[in-house]
DNA sequence: GGCAATATTGACACCGGTTACCATAGCGTG
DNA sequence: CACGCTATGGTAACCGGTGTCAATATTGCC
């Protein structure tokens, strides 16, 4: 076993100990099928002894590749960024692959440098772009400038399907405002995603399917838009309530807004969900955790980043898999029907 | 400008072009003080030219030191966790470092196995370990042995201080009791963490000496524990309510399990705060989020995690630099005088 | 037993940087 | 003008793995 403060020992070591060359160790090590089982077992044996681990570093330059993957995003969403952290480490568990994350800001003036300088610095062998950032095409053209492999993480069709992992989020809400719909709701507001995302649009999208399909009028005065935070979620929630006719049911386009529905309903004294009927979208941890509890729609983060995680480490296989991954509806105690009047 | 697709120019490539050796290449990019200027320049403009970026991987061969940073947690709590990550890369921003995060799961039977492996694959210039697994001293003992330095988040004293960040959570807790004592509360109970954390320890002894620093009863009624989690906060809440003398105030180890009594009490038809004070720690989004809003304990988890990483790479400073952080009372809506009666 | 075919193994260059040490140029001196 | 010094730059070896290809050992077969 590996003594304290002492050098690890390396392929050299190694060799001279069990009389054989580096290069038949490295084939041990690489499980290559052209070797003596006599010879497998005595390295091997020598590798316990020693303690001895590849050096990446060394194995990364002469193989021209870096068993590294990057994950790039800013997102307000604490619990959605670490369900697609888990997802991936669940793809990478077992390898000798390592994940490197790399938050960004957005609205920083020097994004684009930042991305590239980490792109280029550290030579990953690919990287996931979470949304917002995914739906940036001119981040598809920085990476295949800079040669490298990367998939992005989507709630809509995009250009790229090799590139691409998402979730069929406009199909999701739509059923779910059904669901309002058929609890006899008539009047259902929309708290919208900021401008430019484009989940904000596929559900506002599914939102207005689900109204058109039931012959019911969507007027822009059931839309007020938030930026996915708690306060702008807030905000909206007020704009709607203070209709002259407000609605009986509001959908928000992400879970933290529609905490912020609850909220400001509260505040005026509404119950949900006899008053006010909530439901919002991703199904993180705040929706189980509000009172009353959120119903919400599941998309399956972790999942999605498995699949992530898998399409850059086996490029060949990225095709077959699915990319295109089912929302679920996740009914809890904020919905019910209207109050009549 | 680096063309698409073709391979990446090396520290040969500058060198040819430019017309040095390989070496002059290097001291100009590790800016040696002996070099002639019109050298320098020459060769700069090459790399300009070449848009060359030296190799890490090669770097961290010939080094024998990788700029890797790692950071080792299994916990409950995803804004913790994300406000940590965003502290470290404050600290290596603008660095040639990087953040591999490595999640793992504390009561995995490979759990030593898993953290060896991980240590010994990556070989990191550090490591940062979060609560609740920096309280455990083996793992300090497998740093140690593997050789790779670290730094571990901590709550309370601990053997090492060079490899420690800690804050104070005692004197937080004992702040924010004495601040329900001074409203007139007297029974004040306490959902504490999970056995054998130290933060746990930490947080019942700084509500312990509040209480007895008035000469007020500390009795183990009022205790009831959880495990840092939404529904052992439910449950903990429901064993101090159901109480024949329920306590009107409740300080709950951590925010989640704060969020737990409040749902509970709503549950039991409670008013929080007109029947029940409540009291959370960590000041995690979810404080703001809930209803009414949360009176909590905020530690400087962000800042606590740029010192973590500043220890790693610069080790000779680490002693210089404080490495007990204080902890912060924040009131908000959660608290207020008790009912008389 | 001799030979070709095949299974195993090794020698050596290379990946892209670094360090140790040497070579040369420019310059002041005796 | 030979000499020694400093400033600068080059050469070669090395970090710890990998690929190529040739060398050797083993085996099957006549």
């Amino acid at each position: 076993m590996g003594r304290t403060g002492e050098a690890k020992p390396t392929i050299n070591d190694v060799a001279r100990l069990s009389g054989v060359s580096k290069k038949t160790v490295s084939r041990v090590i690489n499980r290559s099928p052209l070797l003596n089982d006599a010879t497998r077992e005595k390295v091997e044996a020598v590798i316990a002894q020693l303690g001895y681990v590849p050096n990446p570093q060394a194995r990364a330059l002469a193989l021209r590749r870096n068993f590294v993957l990057g994950m790039i995003y800013d997102n307000p969403n604490a619990q959605m960024v670490l369900n697609f952290q888990e997802g991936v480490l669940d793809a990478i568990r077992d390898s000798e692959y390592a994940l490197v994350i790399h938050p960004v800001d957005r609205h920083s003036p020097t994004l684009f440098d930042n991305i590239r300088r980490f792109i280029e610095q550290q030579r990953l062998s690919g990287v996931m772009i979470l949304p917002p950032l995914s739906e940036n095409d001119a981040f598809a053209a920085l990476f295949d400038e800079l040669g490298c492999n990367y998939v992005r993480m989507g709630s809509a069709e995009l250009a790229d399907p090799a590139h691409l992992v998402q979730s069929n989020d406009r199909e999701g809400v739509r059923e779910a405002v059904e669901c309002l719909i058929a609890e006899g709701h008539r009047r259902i507001g929309l708290v919208e995603g900021p401008e430019g995302f484009r989940s904000a649009y596929e559900r506002h999208q599914g939102w207005r399917e689900a109204l058109e399909a039931q012959g019911l009028p969507c007027d822009a005065s059931l839309i007020a838009r938030g930026s996915y935070t708690f306060e702008t979620g807030k905000e909206a929630g007020a704009a709607l309530l203070d209709r002259d006719d407000p609605p009986t049911a509001i959908f928000a386009s992400n879970d933290v807004m529609a905490a912020g529905v609850v909220h400001v309903a509260r505040e005026r004294g509404l119950d949900v969900p006899r008053d006010l009927s909530v439901i919002g979208f991703d199904d993180t941890a705040i929706a189980a955790t509000i009172w009353p509890p959120l119903t919400t729609v599941r998309w399956p983060i972790r999942t999605m980043a498995r699949s992530a995680a898998r399409k850059l480490i086996h490029p060949e296989a990225a095709n077959r898999e699915q990319s295109r991954f089912p929302t679920e509806f996740v009914p809890r105690a904020s919905t019910s029907r209207p109050a009549q009047g």
